[in-house]
DNA sequence: CCCCTGGAATGAAAT
DNA sequence: ACATTTCATTCCAGG
């Protein structure tokens, strides 16, 4: 299992590089991403670099995209959309947030987006209205071309498939694929939207596609890169070319017209430049799947001619423009195409702006409070919410655990402006916060909502602008945030995204706010929820736990711990675990449960002795609860100090939490990790105990991420959380540093020199980091960005890196790391163990964890020999 | 009539 | 290659 785990988190760097290959994609992203940065860079500098305060500056700066897609890019990285996107795109999302500080220098609006969301395009459509159908067809997209193969009327097939839903399905040579792809096509398309599009689009069936995309790879081009998307390539190539490529080219049209708020005409130019080697990629590549989304229409359009012919137009202008409009949208039809900004006034009086440009990429990881601001979550979402799929009517708004909604303020903030308060989905997994590629969130409106609400798009990310009022003290109820599930086909096709969907149905709810300050910075904070389960099968099988009444205990145990969760039954066991870095099991045993006391809602259990009595230091564990052989609970944090030392800690925990998550959970909140561990220790406590790596420095590593991501998923189980501030970690090590460029530096340089490095000096010259990233993390390719998951580093370091840093809370994403550590894994160890047996490992019972192992691995594997299939492909 | 939901059927993927 | 089990996604139906 460990050693699965720490494969995959090797591996990443591999599939990394693999990926690269499939994507041509990525190369773009790079592009952007340098030119991006390199924008943003110079720009934002003037600022400051305070990380914070960047974004300010980057604002500006972003208006031309290019901040935002220095930061940006690096999200992207993974997924693949953000290639494609890139820079307009960004922006565009990012502009419509923000709206106060903006002022909008810029002009308008927004945005091409072309990208929209990840799938989202998809989903945006849907997602937004739900009716709409129009993303999906995105989807279809792909699949389109695969039909294309098969018949470029596949359209035709396919629609009347998806029509027919599943049956027919095509049978194409995707087989099953084939049918899947009706069916989907047809529910999702036809239903929704609009028709025509959808039709094209539709028929490509988003799953079904991707399933047969997979297999079959056609591709046309797509060579290799369709992987899975091979769907795409063909449409890439044309519809997706346009994308990609075209998106590049396009974004430039379109967004020139757009952008040229920006300026950026030489902006492009330089982007163009970069980006013409990944274009070139991504043409290959194609990010198809990216495009399918969003794209459907458009890929279809341009590829295809039919659709094509019409659609292009439409999508093209949609994506670009719209994106947020689209969002705002929503019901129009994608299309709308109008900068919704400023559609919804509401609150927001501002008009929105743009902001964005400057705002920090949403995988960017934020502290939850710097100086006198403090983002908090007063009340949590439940731990169950059963996600919408864009072929169901909404499934309405996330709530609380004790009924109503959960709420979120901003503490400290004095000034009488309203503030606009962003949320996206993000993951929960071990990794570092990022954008959740198969969840959106859904906007709900309707007489039962109080709280006004607008949608954007970011870098195919949705994003739920809420307006923050002085007079409601900062304070907004989240009644109008339902979340909506794309499928694991559609998504997974994308160019960039390496991350699998199976399994992968945990989220957190995330919380953006930027705070522009006199000095003319922008302070930007981010909360992160605890984790939602998503699936509707896990939520009623899977036990999970939401409070625990224990934190710490002695080593001798003997005490007992609470369980407040669901899904308990008589049978369920409560497994205490110790884990190396590596992942194998040192310690692993079952503690008892008082069975007569349980509940379908609570367990009291014994703590066990922990195995080495002799602690000088505070050991950190995990336990579960176990229903059965694949369900069992994330994992839970559990601290066992030296007998001697009483606990000082309850929350030792947290500071496994910490790392990993950001946000706080209320309590939670990690922090301990200072305290007790004060240097030397924390870092390896932390580290190993939760996987994440948090780390500070390490953390980034980067690498990891990428792989991890599937694997994550399985991962994600175990530390979740969320834990909120990390900021020491991160803060300090890091983030201080980063600060000039905002963006894009800070952060990475802890991970991968490399990268760091050159971002730094980049800032400069943005060019230079092109170079130097693609390098490092592709290495090979372009591709290699592909690994976009990689993102995951940079944004890390892009991100706020310069400017969170001052937050240092930011930690957050710093936290996340988690698998850093893992990877690390080396390094520590357990500290805390420190003294004793630390060492050692041992390995008993895994056995449960060899099934988690397992399906890591198993995930892992497939990843990869899906990717390195892509690529020779 | 529409929005939510809870429940489940269905088919694909993983074992 | 086949039988099962586990998941994801789509459908239904009631409030």
């Amino acid at each position: 299992m460990k050693s699965a785990e720490e494969d995959a988190y090797g591996y990443t760097p591999n599939v990394s590089l693999s990926l690269p290959l499939g994507n041509p994609c990525i190369p773009s992203q790079y592009h952007s991403l340098q030119s991006s940065p390199t924008i943003s860079v110079s720009v934002s500098e003037p600022h400051s670099y305070d990380t914070q305060d960047d974004m300010t500056g980057a604002g500006y700066y972003s208006s031309s995209s290019t901040r935002p897609n220095g930061a940006p890019t690096l999200e992207s990285p993974r997924i693949e959309i953000t290639a494609y996107g890139q820079f307009p795109e960004d922006e565009v999302e990012e502009s419509s947030l923000p709206v106060t500080k903006r002022v909008n220098s810029v002009v308008t609006l927004t945005l091409p987006s072309a990208d929209s969301y990840r799938d989202p395009s998809c989903l945006s459509p849907a997602s937004s209205i739900s009716s709409r159908s129009c993303h999906s067809d995105a989807s279809s997209y792909e699949s389109g071309f695969s039909y294309n193969y098969d018949n470029s009327p596949q359209n035709s097939p396919w629609q009347s498939p998806s029509v027919s839903p599943k049956g027919s399905t095509l049978a194409l040579p995707g087989d099953g694929c084939a049918s899947g792809g009706s069916p989907r096509h047809s529910p999702s398309t036809s239903p929704r939207t609009s028709i025509t599009d959808d039709t094209w689009m539709g028929q490509r069936g988003s799953r079904p596609n991707s399933p047969c995309g997979a297999k079959r790879k056609y591709s046309f081009n797509g060579s290799g890169a369709p992987h899975k998307h091979y769907p795409y390539s063909p449409n890439h190539s044309p519809g997706p070319s346009p994308q990609t490529s075209p998106r590049l080219s396009i974004t430039e049209e379109s967004w020139l017209p757009n952008t040229n708020q920006y300026t950026n005409s030489a902006i492009l130019a330089a982007i163009n430049a970069l980006t013409t080697d990944g274009v070139a990629d991504l043409a290959e590549g194609i990010p198809m799947k990216a495009r399918k989304t969003s794209l459907e229409h458009i890929p279809t359009v341009s590829l295809k001619v039919e659709p094509g012919g019409e659609e292009l137009s439409p999508g093209q202008l949609c994506e670009d423009e719209h994106p947020s409009n689209r969002l705002s949208l929503k019901k129009e039809g994608y299309c709308g195409g109008f900068l919704d900004v400023p559609q919804h006034p509401y609150s927001w009086s501002k008009p929105k702006q743009y902001v964005s440009p400057s705002l920090p990429a949403l995988d960017w990881q934020l502290p939850s409070s710097s100086g006198p601001y403090s983002l908090q979550i007063e009340v949590q979402p439940k731990s169950h919410h059963r996600a919408h799929y864009e072929t169901e009517g909404s499934r309405g708004a996330v709530k609380a655990l004790a009924g109503g909604h959960p709420v979120i303020q901003l503490h400290g903030y004095m000034e009488s402006e309203p503030l606009t308060l962003q949320l996206f989905i993000g993951t929960a997994d071990d990794r570092l916060l990022r954008p959740h590629a198969f969840y959106q969130v859904h906007r709900i409106t309707g007489k039962t909502v109080s709280t006004p609400s607008h949608e954007a798009l970011h870098n195919n990310t949705k994003v739920l602008e809420i307006p923050l009022l002085p007079e409601n003290n900062m304070r907004a109820i989240i009644d109008c945030a339902g979340i909506l599930k794309l499928r694991n086909s559609d998504i997974e096709l994308r160019k960039g995204e390496t991350d699998i969907g199976r399994k992968n149905t945990r989220v957190r709810m995330v919380f953006r706010i930027h705070v522009n300050q006199a000095t003319g910075r922008t302070v930007s904070l981010q909360v992160a929820s605890n984790p939602i389960e998503c699936s509707q099968r896990s939520a009623q099988e899977l036990p999970l736990v939401d409070k625990q009444s224990l934190e710490t205990c002695p080593a001798p145990g003997g005490e007992r711990m609470l369980l407040d969760g669901h899904n308990f039954q008589h049978d369920s066991k409560v497994v205490f675990v110790e884990k190396a870095q590596d992942g194998h099991h040192l310690w692993e045993t079952e503690a008892k449960v008082e069975r007569d006391t349980s509940k379908p809602n609570s367990l009291l259990v014994e703590i066990p002795p922990y195995r080495n009595q002799r602690l000088s230091t505070p050991v950190h564990v995990n336990f579960y609860v176990c229903n059965g052989k694949r369900k069992r609970s994330q994992y839970q944090r559990f601290t066992f100090v030296p007998a001697s030392v009483p606990t000082i800690k309850t929350e030792p925990h947290d500071d496994y939490d910490a790392p990993l998550l950001c946000t706080q959970h209320g309590s939670t909140l990690a922090l301990h990790p200072k305290p007790y561990f004060p240097s030397q220790v924390m870092p390896p406590a932390m580290m190993t105990s939760d996987p994440r790596p948090c780390v500070v420095g390490g953390a980034y590593p980067v690498s990891q991420p990428r792989l991890t991501a599937k694997p994550s998923t399985l991962t994600s189980s175990s530390s979740p959380c969320t834990s909120p501030k990390l900021h020491d970690l991160s803060s300090s090590p890091f983030s201080p540093k980063c600060p000039p460029a905002g963006p894009a530096v800070p952060h990475q340089g802890p991970q991968s020199p490399i990268p760091h490095v050159s971002i730094i000096q980049e800032t400069p010259g943005r060019y230079q980091l092109p170079s130097l990233y693609p390098p490092s993390s592709s290495s090979s390719s372009p591709t290699s960005q592909p690994s976009t998951p990689t993102d995951a580093p940079f944004s890390p370091a892009q991100c706020m890196t310069p400017a969170q840093p001052v937050s240092g809370s930011t930690s957050p994403a710093t936290q996340q790391h988690p698998k850093a550590p893992e990877r690390g894994r080396a390094p520590l160890q357990e500290d805390g163990s420190p003294p004793t047996l630390a060492v050692s490992i041992k390995q008993e019972p895994q056995e449960l964890d060899q099934m988690y192992l397992d399906d890591v691995n198993e995930i892992i594997r497939n990843d990869l020999s899906s990717i390195s299939v892509h690529s020779h492909a």
